[in-house]
DNA sequence: AATTGAATAGATCGATCTATCTAGAGTCAA
DNA sequence: TTGACTCTAGATAGATCGATCTATTCAATT
């Protein structure tokens, strides 16, 4: 019973909804802390009063929310889709969905701070790899599921998430959905063929 | 007979040099010009006589400049490999080597500063899809002499490239190369089939 | 009704940022 | 030597940053 309010969010997790958004579009560096509290309509002091620790423990608090956030987006993407192809055909449909509805602004809310952070923030970049190796557990955890030995699934599914990753950088980047598509693909056709015979394509030799 | 200096590297090349590797780093929001400056050891004025156009100006000019410079990187790769698949082998092992060399500091120059300034500074953005649309057109061109068509090239091509940034982005985040070796395998395997049996493989149907 | 603690509200501090400005040092041609 | 030009060198302006501080308001409990 702690942070399931329903109708009117929070002051706090308005913080963190508003911060996350603007995280996406131009990263943690980018992003003034006046910014995020002026967007959100919340006063100045009660930034401080939630999140004490400063910047960096208020910006792994954000990767965390959205994080999961994100990993339920992804969970659903695979429950809709029926198999792991559907699933991630699902997945890249919703992501180029919100960056065309967003003039390309809404990307990957880890991915863009997990760049700019990875080597000058120790807490965040910990918060950002979390928030990776749970999206990792649970994409192996499906083309496990689907038939696949775990040490394949381990490889299609980092292999996948960096995939994804990448098309979005180059899909806000170029503008275009483009790259979205040929990687979601690509990606597709790999992993429909290690179904159809496990084991035998990921190794290419 | 412009830039082609040799032993000693003259202001404006010191500060190409530098804020590269700065941007590649924290970014570009992350990074100060007075940093670059310090670090490069070139007095203040001079960065605004090199570049008049203030911070985004610059920050294009180190776009482009070190997009070319990897560019080089990409077709030394794919000329010493012989062919696709071990051109990319060689390209993903340079920068496996540049991660573990640099405490997973020295990423892609490109994709952190492409995520951060993709909504925020067009002049940027621009310059990073121009060295991006440069790397896709070298790779394209290399798998169509290797016999493919150019619609496959062109979607192989794409996603090699959005993996591969992907894939840094994970091996920066995680600290440890397994991301790295994960997608290389993965798109070797890709590259390798559709070599083998060329327009057969990228459509899955 | 009185009291306490959480949350709101914003002023303010020192540090840092980008950008501009002026002045000096070196170079080459006339 | 003079004058024009390029580059060096750094001081400084003006804005903004993260963080701290005090004071006030609100709600729940005693």
């Amino acid at each position: 019973m702690a942070e399931t309010a329903k109708a009117p969010p929070s002051t706090r997790e308005r913080l963190l909804l508003t911060a996350a958004q603007l995280f996406r579009r131009q990263g943690l560096a980018g992003t003034g802390l006046k910014q995020v509290v002026a967007e959100a309509g919340v006063p100045w002091g009660s930034l401080y009063h939630f999140f004490p620790g400063g910047k960096a423990a208020f910006a792994a608090a954000v990767i965390r929310h959205s994080g999961a956030r994100y990993e339920k987006l992804i969970a659903l993407a695979f429950e809709r889709g029926g198999d792991p192809v559907e699933g991630t055909r699902l997945m890249y449909g919703y992501s180029a969905q919100a960056l065309t509805e967003s003039d390309y602004g809404d990307g990957c809310p880890i991915g863009t701070v997990a760049l700019d952070t990875a080597s000058t923030s120790a807490p965040v970049r910990e918060a950002c790899a979390d928030a990776f190796a749970g999206w990792h557990a649970l994409i192996a955890g499906q083309l496990v599921d689907a038939g696949l030995p775990a040490p394949q699934a381990e490889t299609l599914a980092g292999f996948s998430i960096a995939t994804f990753e990448g098309a979005i950088m180059l899909a806000r980047t170029r503008r275009d959905t483009v790259p979205m598509e040929q990687a979601c693909e690509t990606v597709c056709g790999v992993l429909a063929s290690a179904l159809a015979a496990p084991d035998q394509s990921s190794s290419s030799r």
